[in-house]
DNA sequence: CGGCAGGACTCCACCACATTTTAGA
DNA sequence: GATCTAAAATGTGGTGGAGTCCTGC
């Protein structure tokens, strides 16, 4: 990954998918997202404009920079020179192919970016990709429901103290802007989105947290204990309390309802629960792209896990309205989100060695991440015809063709 | 306890062909 | 050494089959 498109090697780079694992240009993504209905489901976000390399998080109104989790904590933490002050905006993704004119409605900045401007208009005006064909995200109004996007939202005067949530939360849903001084997304919905640590006895009484409160959903976690931390990786430590299965509250990783009440968080106070969401939205499909790699299913168990983490949830967002959007590293490379359990919570429930034996027996099953080397080719491959998933000569009859809209 | 059957699971070859790498002129 | 051309190698994903592991009898 770098400055360069990773698929042309000419442009600028300025979007991330991270379900290719890929830099691109603005030109390039849509060319190489338009090819079918799968590519379409990924999710994209601008590239950190300081390391160039990850998927940028946050974006500083000061500095007119796009910053990476990473990046906006080592350049805001220090509040002696006022970059902690610095006012922020949440970025958050898209998915499908928007137009120039749909993605400066998501990034309102993007044109007032000469560099990135120029591109975007220069570069989307002179297309040529063909994108009439139905997508699937269509729905019956024919209303675009592909480009399933969460638009940035100003982050108004956080300080260090606050950074926390903000790391965590900077891609959540809203569920009551006026609390948190929350600008409406340009060009949005309600989908836009930002999540304070505080309200929530709102979202309680909030009749739309119904959908998302959900128990016993189809979710597949892998590497679980890579997300956890590094305590996963020592379960004997966590074992010896013998209070893994009350920490997650589970009979079996997938489908299950993870709580866990009276840890505290991040600030030792609030309890917080974790409930996987079902994803609901109509770009439910997408979770293809969410499962696609072991980073995005991380992503998608630390979307859900940083919305109990404050102890909210709901809203009219549903876990696919928000599935795709980025989440802070820090929650996936710095200290586990929780503190060790109170001994009040200490599991009379279940054995050591039943959470053991589980732990085993997912370290055991989990695949390891395949890396796509040429996007190209993948691409490539992905609308391929096959037969009986081996591919066959152009021409030929098939069984498989991973383009059913195609037509001819 | 060993042998067997059956189910569950994992691993890998296969395919076409655009792209990339390598060798030679 | 630089450039061009041709040949060889590479890599991509879904599927089926072979092999392995586990469980119950």
């Amino acid at each position: 990954m770098g400055y360069i498109c990773e698929y042309c090697g000419e442009q600028r780079s300025i979007v991330y998918c991270r379900s290719d694992a890929a830099c691109l240009c603005l030109s390039c993504d849509r060319n190489v997202h338009s090819a079918n209905a799968l590519s379409q489901r990924h999710s994209r976000t601008l590239i950190c404009e300081r390391c160039n390399s990850q998927p940028a998080v946050v974006r500083c109104v000061e500095e007119r920079t796009s910053l990476c989790q990473n990046c906006d904590w080592s350049g805001h933490a220090s509040s002696s020179s006022g970059s902690s002050m610095h006012k922020r905006q949440a970025l958050s993704c898209y998915t499908g192919c928007p137009s120039a004119a749909e993605l400066s409605n998501i990034w309102s900045f993007l044109l007032d970016d000469p560099s990135i401007g120029d591109t975007c208009e220069q570069r989307m005006g002179s297309m040529s990709i063909n994108d009439n064909r139905p997508r699937d995200g269509q729905d019956t109004q024919g209303k675009d429901n592909s480009q399933n996007v969460c638009a940035a939202v100003e982050v108004n005067d956080m300080n260090i103290s606050e950074k926390s949530n903000l790391l965590v939360e900077s891609s959540m849903p809203t569920f009551d802007n006026k609390l948190h001084n929350v600008e409406p997304p340009i060009g949005s919905s309600s989908k836009g989105c930002y999540m304070g640590a505080k309200g929530s006895s709102l979202i309680e009484e909030d009749p739309y947290c119904d959908n998302l409160i959900m128990d016993a959903v189809d979710l597949s976690i892998e590497n679980y204990e890579e997300l956890f931390g590094d305590s996963l990786n020592y379960p004997d430590e966590l074992f010896e309390n013998e209070n893994l299965d009350s920490f997650f509250g589970m009979k079996d990783i997938k489908g299950a309802d993870y709580s866990y009440r009276g840890v505290n968080a991040a600030e030792g106070s609030s309890n917080w629960r974790v409930n996987t969401v079902q994803p609901t939205c109509s770009d439910a499909a997408s979770a293809d792209s969410m499962m696609s790699c072991k980073t995005d299913s991380i992503l998608y168990f630390a979307r859900q896990s940083s919305l109990s983490v404050s102890n909210q949830t709901g809203g009219e967002c549903s876990a696919g309205d928000h599935q795709d959007c980025g989440v802070s590293p820090m929650l996936l490379m710095g200290e586990p989100p929780w503190c060790p359990p109170c001994t009040e919570i200490s599991s009379t429930s279940t054995s050591r060695s039943n959470a053991v034996l589980r732990y085993k027996e997912k370290k055991k099953t989990r695949k390891f991440d395949k890396r796509v080397r040429y996007v190209s080719r993948k691409a490539r491959a992905d609308v391929r015809r096959r037969v009986k998933g081996r591919f066959i000569k152009a021409g030929d009859a098939y069984d498989y063709d991973p383009l059913p809209t195609r037509s001819y």
